[in-house]
DNA sequence: ATTTTATTGTTATACTATAACATATTTATT
DNA sequence: AATAAATATGTTATAGTATAACAATAAAAT
């Protein structure tokens, strides 16, 4: 199962939604991470404050990863006022503990996690060209990697899986650069 | 499929043998890197220098990750001279790109390959617990995961996947102290 | 022997992340 | 409402990870 959420469309399919379509109206993509975040955070009983909510909408400023110190610029370049890398680095935490964002460890970086409601992690798909980044809900991998640790005495596993290639976009550029091109 | 290899032991299996046991003879391990590491290099047709060699031998100096400073402070432990940052991590990149060594991305750390001649990415599992890491082979989980990228249209495909959880070692030992310690 | 290429040395600096303690704000309790 | 307790933010300093840029050396190719 492939789910991807932008805006209010929450597809669901097993096919080919990969990674949002440069030109999808990118406001519903925050306002709909806010709102969840919203419902998420009554839910688990902690405080989406407004420095937290700042951060969040700025990790969600596109669908690219962003470093920890790229939101700090962010927010300093909007803002007079000086912002430490520790404010941010702890609103980045709260929002990894409460599943809004996820952690690109490979990449050093952030990104806006697109359903924080469902229970077992997702894998992320990472595009080497353009840099955007996906997220897929693929059990066949949950599953195999559950077998896999099992089999050798593996017990309470979490797994970072990022999956990283080339988008299905960018294999049409370079297709048409390819075949036609100059 | 359940690859380990320790000393001169290639065990191919699909039952547990999981992390290197506590007690198996460790020099063994260093020799058949040092030893693969030589003929693989050959076989590249790139140089497995003195330096390289030494790198080498002290991210093997056990089955934990070490980071990039931890092998430079073994360095400059054992000569008087000061190594610099630079040439450690010169020696890891090169013992990455002829994969004898993998980044753990997840900390920022190392360790070394148990089967450099393995054409395809395998997936490391890290015990929280004691902190070694080994690395399996599973054809599911890398069969899953292509077929997964595929789904969305993805391409040109390399994985970082690391599982994280308790090895077998790490939760005996804890039943016993849940069951009858004190 | 000379050119070319690859490796290592050296210095400086960029980038990523956390520790420790002070202050302010919110929530719970009386 | 006043106080205490808990949570969140501000602030300064520092630890940890990684690379850029250029010089010197060593190995391979011609």
């Amino acid at each position: 199962m492939v789910v991807f959420r932008c805006g209010s469309k929450d597809v669901v399919t097993s096919m080919k939604p990969t990674i949002p379509d440069p030109n999808h109206d990118h406001r519903q993509c925050v306002d709909q991470a806010i709102a969840v975040a919203n419902r998420i955070c009554r839910q688990n009983k902690t405080r989406f404050t407004k420095l937290r909510r700042r951060v969040l909408e700025l990790i969600w400023t596109s669908h690219e990863p962003v470093g920890a110190y790229g939101v700090l610029a962010l927010m300093n370049a909007e803002t007079e006022g000086n912002v430490a890398p520790m404010t941010v680095y702890r609103a980045i935490d709260f929002l990894i503990e409460n599943r809004l964002v996820h952690r690109i460890a490979s990449r050093n970086a952030y990104v806006g996690c697109s359903h924080p409601d469902s229970p077992h992690a997702g894998q992320l798909i990472i595009c080497n060209d353009c840099g955007r980044v996906g997220e897929i809900l693929e059990d066949t991998i949950t599953k195999a990697v559950t077998a896999g640790a099992e089999r050798v005495g593996f017990d309470g596993v979490s797994s970072v899986i990022e999956i990283q290639g080339r988008c299905h976009d960018c294999r049409e550029l370079s297709d048409i650069h390819g075949n036609a091109g100059a």
